[in-house]
DNA sequence: CTGATGACTTGATTCAGATCAAGAAAACAG
DNA sequence: CTGTTTTCTTGATCTGAATCAAGTCATCAG
């Protein structure tokens, strides 16, 4: 956990990230000059709900699951890989952050004052630009989020997101869940135990579950049972 | 509903905006001239999600329903009440509607083209902070809104929504719902039923009810069931 | 006023999912 | 390797909420 400056061997992975691919050389620099990167060990919590919006995080290495918590009860709201950012809205608005953040395993985080992210912000016109397609993407990810909460059966759920995972590994008939099921039963707003039980209950349209492996018989069968959506399952839109 | 075009009489409500109140008097006036205004009665559906998005939309008057389907099932997801505007993200990202809206009721809309928003977007920097500010002001809402979701049973909800809606009508004992049960039963994600049964319920905590009026006969007691938490409840943050 | 329509309420029942409890399997430290 | 810890699974039970079914109330057109 160690304190070190930002290293310029990071700078290539920031750079091609999409919100600092449009930045000026000398705004980009400014930025990295500012920033630091550390090394977490895993669930290490990295910011806490309700705290000002100090840094703009970047993932470049490891996980990172965003949750919240209330009056006792916790939930998963998000996990980011690398490398992408989060809590870019609490830092463009100077305002506390509605997730608190804990590292899933060993990650590498960079770090920018969000201030230094403003001061650019406003300078820098493809920056600015480039923050409004984040924070639209952004927006509409949890609108889908929470058409699916709202519209859908833990167990439809479930096997929607099976079908997205898939077609993450390349289409693939057999893939690996990617983090621990309790996790993923926080993800998808149910709990282990439920979990459990609707893996089960998918064999019936052909799909078998062996630790952490997922074999999907037959795509077809599996889709006509989630009706998967773009308007909620497809991320790039 | 018929087309008339943009009325200078609706350019103040509009400028006054947080959206357009930094635009550039003349990049202000070339938004108006391309858009228009519409008049529309209850229950018109204005878009459909899966649609693409060819007009940025501001309620003038009256109130809109922002609502998702999905295999059948049906939800709302937020409501629109003037002056604001609405599916600010598809237009900018020149993507599909994830959303369909209907009016409430007689409802005055303005309809902005959204290219020429995307245009205005790329030559005017106030406007571009404006966009950055409210897609980040709309992005927390939606966590605020799933956060309500997954961590509270739907009585809590409830009892919230009351706390939220006695905030803003200045705090007074007594207030009206501001619409029909059916659509904050939607809103809360529960049915009609069960919203029916939550109002009983609350009676517990001095909550009285007739029709849409509601009397909270002590705060404090519902509070401290509710529990509201700025990082929930509070639309500012 | 009267009938019709749609909104709301109430009760009975069903169902999805949470909780509780215990055992099995896997991961891990020493 | 061994004991410990944690995750995962399975079963039993309970609960929040949906559904089904009637009935009440309010609104409104004629």
């Amino acid at each position: 956990m160690a304190r070190l400056g930002m290293p310029e061997s990071d700078y290539p992975d920031i750079r091609e990230l999409h919100l600092f691919s449009e930045v000026a050389d000398e705004q980009f620099m400014t930025l990295m000059r500012g920033g630091y990167v550390q090394n977490f060990p895993p669930r290490i919590e990295l910011i806490t709900e309700g705290d000002s919006s100090d840094f703009l995080h970047i993932v470049l290495s490891g996980s990172v699951d965003l949750f919240s918590t209330w009056n006792g009860r916790e939930t998963s709201m998000a996990t980011v890989w690398p490398v992408s950012t989060f809590i870019l809205a609490a830092t463009i608005k100077d305002a506390p952050y509605l997730m608190s953040a804990r590292t899933l395993e060993k990650s590498r985080i960079a770090l920018i004052p969000s201030q230094d992210v403003r001061a650019v912000f406003d300078v820098d016109q493809g920056f600015a630009r480039a923050i409004v397609t984040e924070l639209a993407q952004c927006y509409r990810s949890v609108i889908k989020a929470q058409k699916d909460l709202k519209l859908r059966t833990s167990l439809e759920r479930l096997a929607n997101y099976l079908l997205l995972q898939q077609r993450h590994s390349d289409d693939a008939a057999e893939f690996d869940l990617r983090f621990e099921k309790r996790r993923l039963a926080s993800m998808l707003g149910m709990t282990p135990e439920n979990l459990s039980r609707a893996f089960k209950a998918l064999r019936h349209y052909g799909v078998a579950i062996d630790g952490n492996r997922i074999r999907i018989a037959d795509i077809e069968d599996l889709k006509r049972f989630a009706k998967p959506d773009p308007l909620i399952d497809d991320p790039s839109t």
